[in-house]
RNA sequence: GUGGGCGUAGCUCAGCUGGUAGAGCACUCGGUUGUGGUCCGAGAUGUCGCGGGUUCGAGCCCCGUCGCUCACCCCA
């Protein structure tokens, strides 16, 4: 029998998890730096959570969760998505209930039971804010900002940031008896008709040629928007600019998950097919009391780790670069392991990353070794260099060689890798 | 969930109209005594995704199944 991971699943391995760690590492730093705290959350929840939260009708509730009964009974269901789990977790801390917004920042696997796909797989990774508290259109624009300057930050350029504004309920509610008016006097198929009852903003996302040429005249929310709603939209506009942030309003942008309302955006990548969304988010008045907590508005955004590793490896901007070993370490004997081991021990406690050569290899195997490492340095521990206490630093990239004592080894090569 | 393509060594793939498996890269060792990236030599590695069927004989044909992939759908 051989096991073979549960299907759709992505999997990390060397040496591409490098890369993973990196576009993961990388946005992450983005969010920290802007005061975003972390919040380490569990990857199930009760599934009512969900249903109420996601919306009973979404695609993602009604069809794509992993939902099971646990051995208590309890219905449990493995998150699909990062907002309502979060919410849930600042609602039952009372994490909302001091200075405002309150803003945090989780990072982890997601579940969909959805046909995998490149860049869709039943467990993917995600890292994302939220910002509750506050419905300040700045904080609209920070949060855009954010997610902008992780994806640039990797070096993606092949990518378009696209927003619009969903309105507040009064706004969806009067646009919806127009777009169900409108789409009652068109000829449509069976299945795109149970598609619009569901959700008939759906169809404004239709890829089909036909359809798009159908709806080219239907009524677009954004010209629905209420004067409190419009003024938001703009002054959020008007910060991106000021920003320098590029972007294109989309009115027919639609979101799969209900709570959505006001500012929504989307980052599209162009190198990536069929599932291009590499990050989106929006504002969610509504949500925290839908899900028992005071009536307070939110922001937040989810970015996929999987499709900006993706992206990245399609723009050929992976930084291999950052993965390099400062020093390797070859012991020639039983007792230059010894020294190896406690020269490595106290390398690595001045934030070098060292390596050794393990097993009784011949010297030239573990040069060979040592060099396909990336290794920056090389030091050989021999009967020599036991007796006299100093040891040839050679530069790998130059072949260069300078003696130093085992002693100074630390500042020496401190020193020489601050200037590299 | 629906439809199309694919599934051969760790990786990329070759394998003609069915006769019982190969290349390149990678890997290990070596080219004399303690120094890598080139070159040369040697070596190891596969139940040809899995299960059935047709056949004297199947990696090549048929069915099923699992997985990957592309599109729909959906979204991160």
């Amino acid at each position: 029998m051989k096991y073979q991971a549960p299907k759709g699943v992505i999997e990390y391995f060397p040496p591409r998890s490098r890369s993973f760690e990196w576009v993961r590492g990388t946005l992450l730093s983005q969010i920290k730096r802007s005061g975003y705290q972390l919040l380490e959350l569990p990857v199930f929840e009760d599934t009512e959570l969900f249903t109420r939260g996601v919306g009973a009708s979404t695609d993602v509730v009604s069809k794509e969760m992993y939902t099971f009964l646990d051995r208590g009974g309890r219905s449990i269901t493995l998150r699909p998505e990062g907002t309502v789990g979060a919410l849930r977790a600042i609602i039952e801390h009372g994490l909302d209930r001091g200075a405002l917004p309150t803003k945090v920042f989780y990072s982890g696997a997601f579940f969909r039971a959805e046909r995998p796909q490149a860049g869709r797989g039943r467990q993917f990774y995600s890292v994302g804010v939220e910002a509750v508290g506050s419905d300040d259109p700045a904080l609209d624009a920070e949060v855009i900002a954010i997610a902008d300057a992780g994806f640039k930050a990797l070096g993606l350029k092949q990518f378009r940031l696209e927003i619009t504004s969903l309105g507040d309920a009064q706004t969806r509610a009067l646009h919806r008896v127009d777009l169900l008016a409108f789409i009652e006097g068109l000829d449509l198929d069976e299945a795109t008709i149970a598609r619009a009852e569901i959700n008939p903003l759906r169809l404004f996302d239709d890829k089909r040629k036909e359809i798009r040429d159908l709806m080219d005249k239907a009524p677009l929310l954004l010209d629905y928007l209420s004067e409190e709603s419009r003024q938001h939209f703009e002054a959020v506009q008007s910060y991106l600019k000021d920003l320098k942030i590029e972007f294109t309003i989309n009115p027919r942008m639609v979101r799969g998950l209900d709570y959505y309302t006001g500012t929504t955006f989307e980052f599209v990548h162009n190198l990536l097919g069929a599932q291009s969304g590499i990050g989106g988010g929006g504002r969610y008045d509504g949500l925290m009391e839908q899900i028992g907590g005071q009536p307070l508005s939110g922001i937040g955004f989810g970015l996929g780790v999987d499709r900006a590793l993706l992206a990245a490896e399609a723009e050929g901007v992976v930084d291999s670069a950052a993965f390099l070993t400062d020093l390797y370490l070859i012991p020639l004997g039983a007792q230059a392991k010894t020294v190896a081991l406690s020269i490595s021990q106290e390398l690595r406690a001045h934030d070098l990353t060292v390596d050794i050569v393990f097993g009784d290899r011949s010297l030239k195997s573990a040069m060979k070794s040592a060099d396909k490492s990336g290794a920056r340095y090389v030091v050989i521990i021999g009967d020599t260099e036991l007796s006299t206490g100093s040891v040839d630093l050679k530069q790998m990239s130059t072949g260069e060689t300078t003696s130093v004592t085992l002693a100074s080894l630390v500042t020496t090569l401190t020193t020489k890798l601050l200037t590299w």
